[in-house]
This record gives structure tokens, sequence and C-alpha cells, in this order.
DNA sequence: TTTT
DNA sequence: TTTT
């Protein structure tokens, strides 16, 4: 059992990527409030985490199409645990939440958005973006960004 | 809403430390497996997401005295993800769980470990560990592992 | 650990009663889509499911005096199942779903609204409802709606 | 949005049932240990919540092959509320989890088994069980058990 | 009995 | 770097 359940809002426009292979990725941040966190005169402390969001596939396309900055939604994914080497040698963390559903909260009538395999592919893009010049050793789920 | 729900296991003992005003802090890692990834053969991608946890008062005290590395739980909690300053003037980020809820699945019968409010305050520690040696100016919640 | 997490909507106005000790006891019922539910032409299956929602105290307090018809929220909370006798002497029984937290999606900024024991105890109202009727012998957590 | 996470013991083998048209459907009950609730002397109060659980396709098939009553799970699936009619003309609702994944864990090593569309179908079985006896024109998610 |  |  690894779940996240988060209700927020973009703190900006989701990006768009694709793999070599032609596989979407769709990343953005969300700003989820904090409880009893009051807005005025919290002392510097922070009001909400920022929780890096990270969609594939379908759902890559339908939130990159959809979402923009400051809307609301939910997510329903899976914490998500990356080590890498940083240049001076020390190791350093990731945590994203590789979202499995997303429900758009801001419309009258919202549907959840689901990710997952059964969906049909989607098209290839007409340009490559970067995100698959990690190289093919890589698997896409575990694409550094 | 931010909820993070986990099962997995300790991947070391707990460690439990107290603030300069005597609340004490539980922290550990949680291996949790993941979905699909195969023990043996698995390219040396990751088999498991290795997330850190963090628990406070009475919550803690329980952690500490009934835990050890290789224990099985379900922990429910918050995401927080907080910033500070590296020496080389760099922002990182740490995200953790903060537990609500642990509940111990090695036992034959169990039952969950409520954190919270309402509960008795632990007596104060006869020494306090260094935990609180971070300052004052940093609010207990708030204190960088 | 025993978990639900609703988005959905109000499918009337909630109602709150007072148990004889003088506590807030709010209900309603939340309808909530069903994923890959059609709306329009859907053979007369159900396009959602329609769950009844419990709050107790401040938070029944808050439900009550905020929320209406329509509205859509988010629900934190457990799953009840209590059984009763019939007056055909069969066995009965109801689920609901007994809430921790609510947060209300409609408003521009939400913050969550959570229960729980911390919270001051609501003033007694001035005529308590008729939650109380069922009498004495039922613990207030039990009442029979 | 629709949510539950339960973790708790099997109160009686689990059975499984096929459609007419060979689709597998396993059902049992989950007791849910309440917190806060003691065993002993608890004045008659329920201290578990008894939860009816659905599983469809090869989740069903994994979990009629795996469990027996008494072992201990974690779910995860969606609230769901049928309606029928009963004989004397009243309206009955019944509430299940329909799960969408399971996680034994009493084992060992415990891997979850997700239920889902990308499953290869289960063999059709010699002899269909009654579950189809409730004919053709009900969605084979809506047979009311 | 159901919401949008 | 952050949303309302």
């Amino acid at each position: 059992m690894n779940k996240a359940i988060l209700i927020g809002r973009l703190t900006r426009d989701p990006e768009v990527r694709y793999t070599q292979s032609g596989v979407a990725v769709c990343t953005f941040t969300l700003a989820v409030d904090r409880r009893f966190a009051r807005k005025e005169e919290n002392n510097g402390q922070p009001t909400a985490d920022f929780i890096p969001i990270v969609c594939w596939r379908k759902l890559a396309e339908v939130c990159g199409n959809n979402l923009v900055k400051g809307r609301r939604i939910s997510v329903e994914g899976r914490i998500q645990v990356r080590s890498y080497d940083a240049q001076d040698g020390s190791k350093r963390y990731v945590t994203e939440i590789i979202a499995d559903e997303v429900e758009f909260l801001d419309s009258r009538s919202s549907a959840p958005q689901a990710g997952g395999f059964g969906a049909p592919a989607p098209a290839a893009p007409q340009q490559s973006a970067d995100a698959g010049s990690f190289g093919p050793s890589i698997p896409e789920e575990e694409i550094p960004f």
C-alpha cells in the first residue's frame, strides 16, 4: 500500500514532455494548504506544502490540455522516492507523487480523469521533447526531471 | 486534503529525540514495496520506495518503545515538504510523512496507535536529546533532522 | 485502518439534531459520481453512489451552518456498519461514513473543517431535537436515525 | 473520488461465483477493529465493523485461491451503494466495497494483488455458479448478491 | 427520496 | 520559483 490523496491548486501551468519512445509525461506542482495554518501573520512559517506531481500517458495529455495555474484538482497516486548522485558526489533524493487519477474541481460537473493501462496510447508527438535525452538505459518510469 | 497511507517495514530501528521543550519526536524510514516490482533480476531498478516517517508526542513514544527494524506497520499521515538552504547556497527540499496513526501489523492482535492532541503529554525526558540544538527560532514541527 | 475518502455533492440540506446530553449530530447524503458512468443514456444504471454521512460535535455545527444541497465537499472518515433488529424480526444493516474532516470545495479559498476531540464543545441548543428520544441506553455514537 | 482503505481479517472463507459469461466474483466480509474499542467489557458495544467486500475477475480468483477465514489483508476500493426492492415492497440498500487491490499481510513477503483491466481474463469455469441466475439484463458490476 |  |  502506497497511496497519496491530495487536494490543491497548480502553482503554475503544467509542462508536458515526451520520452524518446513518444510517451507523454506531465509535471506540475500542487499547493496543498496546511490545516490550521492561518494565512495572515504566520511567523513566516509555510501555510502550504508544494508537492511535485507526475502524470504519464493519457493522463499526462489530459492534464496538459486542461489544467492551468491556479486550478483546483484532486490527485490520487503513489509516493515515489528517487535517488541520484549529485555533482559533488553526494546522494540526493527527489520525492514525487505519481498520479493515477486526477479530478478537476473547479468545473461545474467534474469527471475523474483516470490514467492507467487500459487507455489508448496517445498519438506520437511531432517533435519529441528532451525528456528522452536521458537516454534509453533509463526506464521511462524513472526518468529524472 | 493531504493524506498518505502506507504499508511497509522499518529499514532500521526508530530514533527518538526530544525538543528543548521536551516534546518527543520519532523518526524512521519505511520500505514500501512497489507493485509489480520483482525482487530477483530487476535490472538494478528499485523494488521499493524508502520513505521517511516522523511521529510526534505520544505516538513518538509508542513507536520508539515498540518498533524495531524489520517490523511491518501501516502509517496514515500527511506529506510535508520542507525547504532549507544548503551550505553551497542552493535550496534543498526534504519530504517526510508526518504520521497521525500507526498500526502494528506483525502482532497477532493489533490496535492502531493514534497520535493527536488529546493524548496526555509524555513525561519530560531526563536529558534532552540534541534535537533542540537547532535552536529556539525553529518551531518544533519544523526541526530539520 | 478504516478510512473513507469521498468527493461529492449534498443531495439535500443537512439535518442537525442533538442528543439528550446536547451533542450535535449532522447527517446528510453525498452523491459521489461513478467513474466511467455517462450521464445520458446509461441504461437506467446508477451514475452515482448515494452515501450517508454523519458528523458529530463541532464538525456537525460547522456543516449544519455552512452546507446546503448541491454543494461540493470532500469527506474523510471511517466506514461504520450498524445492525439493528427490524420489526419483522430480521436483522438489518446500516452503513454510514462517520466524518472526521470535511473540506468545502466550492468556495474560492477553502479550509478543512476538522472534527475531533480537542475542539470546544458546542453550546447546548435551546431545544433538543428528537435524536435523544431513542433513549439513554443507546450510546450517542450509535443512535439509529 | 470514492476511496475506501481497510485493514482487517476475513470473518469466513471467501466465496467465488461466476457470472453467466464466466466472470469471477469473490465475496467475503472483513472484520475491521474499531479504534479505542476494548475487547473485554465493552458494554455490548461492537468492537469491529463487519464490511462486505466484492472482488471481480483476476483479483477474485487470486483471493478465492489464497484467502481463508482469519487472514489479515488490506483492501483498497470504492464504496458502492445498491438499492433493491424487498418482497414487502420497501426499498433496501446494500453497501459493499468493490476492491481494486488486496494485499496479504500475514505472509512474510507480501505483494499487492492488483485487479483491473490489464490483467488476463480468467479461464471460464467448468460449471457456472448461480451468480448468473440474476439474468442477462443486469450488468455484471451490479449483480445483487 | 437523491447532487451537478 | 510557488496556488487561492
